[in-house]
DNA sequence: ATTGAATGTAAACAAATTGTAAACAAATTA
DNA sequence: TAATTTGTTTACAATTTGTTTACATTCAAT
């Protein structure tokens, strides 16, 4: 399920949009300033951001760019909510880095359509609750996994990975994205590593199902 | 450079979006309906493409249909031009495969805002470019190729070697263009290795996709 | 047709990459 | 705390990929 973090002030428009965002199938969470709204966007790695541009203590603006300048949440969508028509405060959204925005007062299905094609144009599939390819069953609520209807067990690197390669079957991940996203860019491990866990994934799973692409990195078979 | 492709049937407006935004450095490329636009997005492979709304022959709705229903050219980002202002018809343009949309009356700034900062987002993303040409079919991302829609496992060398020649079919590469490219400048290596990785990728891709231009270099046929 | 340069191709070898087991460290649980 | 699980590194084996070489073949110009 995709998850969209709501930053706002208002508790009002808060609740509509939550209101309106639940009905579609998203997981909602909510923020009331620009600080919260930052902390908030690294603990839980929405899919989408929708901010009001004006808040107290950090406004929108600044929290856009301080999420753009952080490689690791870099690719949440943003779509800013503002009262204002004036377009200079929309072009100072959009060059903070900010994707869309919806100007108020907000029409729910105008909302919506755009909430859903910046989903479907930017995101890549990542987050799903759960992930069936195959005879592999992955539940990332339950943190379990599945073969065949079966439950095995994955140590947390090991489910990580997983849930990584899963996102897209077919796709080459380079060690580096590995890295990045299951270690995070600041922890530092031998790359080498990553070929142990996917190793003893193999155990676990099945020799067939990761395949190496030789020089570049691993993927799941399709 | 980034190209963009104008579609109006108006031709103030062509030439006032062309004038503002070649200002800013990007290629513009014009057509003045929807069939015309179509023609041209698949000559041009633009980077990005203004649409208006309503125009004869073919309307921008139904050409961005077209677009997103060809698997060529579903990189393209597409923005619309519209006059109207009513929700329904922004929803049916976004529902059809549009990125964004302004309306008119175009202010010049923010329509550059917004086009930088769709180019600047898509970009994050370009790496998923695909290739066809012929039978042979190459996922960038997934690192993959198919021969009619079957798999074939390439080296990294002669992936890479075929990335090069399959960006332009039908130029004739130079055994230098092709050391830079795909070995780079500083690493030295016989430039008979090249002979040697065609003959390989000729093995695994017919002997009649990549040609020999003798005294010159290797292209693909088209 | 002859010639010679360019290219095709197989085989040998070199280099790079990955698989895997084992040892140890760190974290977690009982 | 001790026991257990999980994570990391290392070393070495196995495999794949890359490069060179040598010789065969092709092709265009004479």
């Amino acid at each position: 399920m995709k998850k969209i973090l709501i930053v706002d002030d208002e508790k009002d428009i808060l609740e509509f949009l939550s209101y309106n965002l639940k009905k579609e199938g998203f997981s909602i969470y909510t923020a009331s300033d620009g600080l919260e709204g930052l902390e908030k966007t690294k603990k839980i790695k929405p899919d989408l951001i929708i901010v009001d541009l004006m808040m107290p203590k950090m406004n929108g603006i600044e929290m856009c760019e301080n999420i753009r300048n952080d490689k690791k949440l870099s690719n949440v969508i943003i779509l800013f909510l503002t009262a204002r028509s004036e377009d200079y405060t929309q072009i100072a959204a959009l060059d903070s880095g900010a994707d869309d925005f919806i100007k108020k007062p907000i029409k729910p299905k105008l909302l919506i359509s755009k909430v859903k094609s910046l989903m479907r144009r930017f995101s890549l599939n990542k987050n799903l609750k759960n992930y069936i390819h195959k005879d592999v069953e992955l539940d990332i609520e339950k943190y379990s996994v599945k073969i065949k209807g079966d439950n095995i067990n994955l140590a947390r690197k090991e489910f990580d990975l997983l849930k990584l390669l899963i996102n897209q079957p077919g796709k080459v991940y380079t060690r580096e994205e590995i890295l990045n996203d299951v270690w995070g860019n600041d922890i530092h491990v031998v790359d080498r590593t990553i070929d142990v866990h996917i190793n003893r994934l193999r155990d676990k799973l099945g020799q067939k199902f990761i395949e190496t692409v030789k020089g570049i990195g691993y993927k799941i078979c399709e």
